[in-house]
DNA sequence: CGTCTATTTGAATGTACTCAAAAGCGGTGG
DNA sequence: CCACCGCTTTTGAGTACATTCAAATAGACG
């Protein structure tokens, strides 16, 4: 049950068999059906959730009504709504399940109770936090010139398996493309031009 | 000289005056001249800068030979290559200063000292990269749909100093547009139409 | 099987780019 | 102090990439 989630911590420090135990102690299971909320927009959350097994989408919704996805939450990863989370404010992302989803989540207490009592876990979440800025910041130069199509190949080649996992609209708005747009896109690279 | 970073650090933590001094006595002050590399791309980096008085940007030249800017870090920002400074590799980000410049430098012998011996300092460090991710997350954000215009504009609003005091070329590749489009847009905003 | 939503397709449109050239600006040396 | 040089910014015409809108088709779920 807790073995994934233990390997994940094990990425960048070492625990004690104790620390281990105490930690996955404080963690709280939980199943979500696809298309349920883990966080609706205005609440407040004090979850941090490890994804176990599904796949959960973080978005936001724009003045048109658009939405737009940050980022797909499968097997092995972390998501929050950190602003909700960490600063105590109301969540501006949503949370939704895709599919049936088991998570494990940590309160903002307990983290910060961790933190202060088990050294290596105040520098675990801090190279968690580092390292999601480190991928923000290769997706953020991707957004800066590649055309629609360039980053359409590119998320090709990262994430091959999530382009038929999720939803094209998904896939679109995450993207930053029309779902119109990727379906051609996708007409012309899955069907090649034979030459 | 130091009440800068110390305040910089004291809006996350709280430090002794001795924590502080053992902190300020790691720090290491450097100045370089307006167009200088603090970083070159393919070089290793061991530093961690705080910017004292002045301008750096960290950007990125792309396959075409564009440059692409992801940041522009002022009086009181931090800024390094993440993936030379804690992974080891090579830069991919240099930085160049964009105005005569102060900076502190902090090696990563010295952080790692900090974050095991001062436990304030290893809290620092993750709520620094936390909230840049938020920051990066917002501006990833602001890329997925907001067009040209509306980018310039938020820029506009959230940085109106950077505006005036960095080249618009520069401007331009941060907000992933063109020098020749940014102007135009400059003049529509700058001299509305009279109505 | 029927309904609802997602995806595909195509035409018309718009946003932002490329390329080329002129104008502006700052520094340097005569 | 002025003239020249290099670089940045502006301007405009033509173009390309991606969108909007509308409609048809395909798929999923009860």
């Amino acid at each position: 049950m807790y073995s994934q989630i233990l390997a994940n911590v094990a990425r960048h420090v070492t625990l004690t068999p104790e620390q281990a135990t105490s930690f996955t102690h404080l963690l709280r299971a939980q199943q979500v059906a696809s298309g349920d909320h883990l966080l609706v927009a205005g609440e407040h959350t004090t979850c941090l959730w490890f994804v176990v097994r599904g796949c959960v989408r973080t978005y936001l919704t724009d003045a048109q009504g658009r939405e737009h996805n940050l980022a797909f939450s499968t097997e092995g990863w972390w998501c929050t709504d950190s602003a909700s989370f960490f600063d105590g404010g109301r969540a501006t992302l949503p949370l939704q399940a895709l599919e049936e989803t088991s998570l494990l989540s940590l309160s903002l207490a307990d983290l910060e109770h961790l933190c202060t009592q088990v050294p290596p876990f105040e520098r675990f979440f801090r190279l968690l936090y580092q390292k999601g800025y480190q991928l923000l910041e290769r997706r953020l130069v991707a957004m800066l010139r590649l055309t629609a199509e360039a980053r359409f190949l590119r998320f090709h080649r990262q994430y091959p398996r999530l382009l038929h996992r999720v939803a094209q609209k998904h896939i679109a708005a995450y993207l930053g493309i029309t779902p119109e747009f990727l379906s051609m896109l996708r007409r012309k690279h899955t069907r090649p031009p034979r030459s």
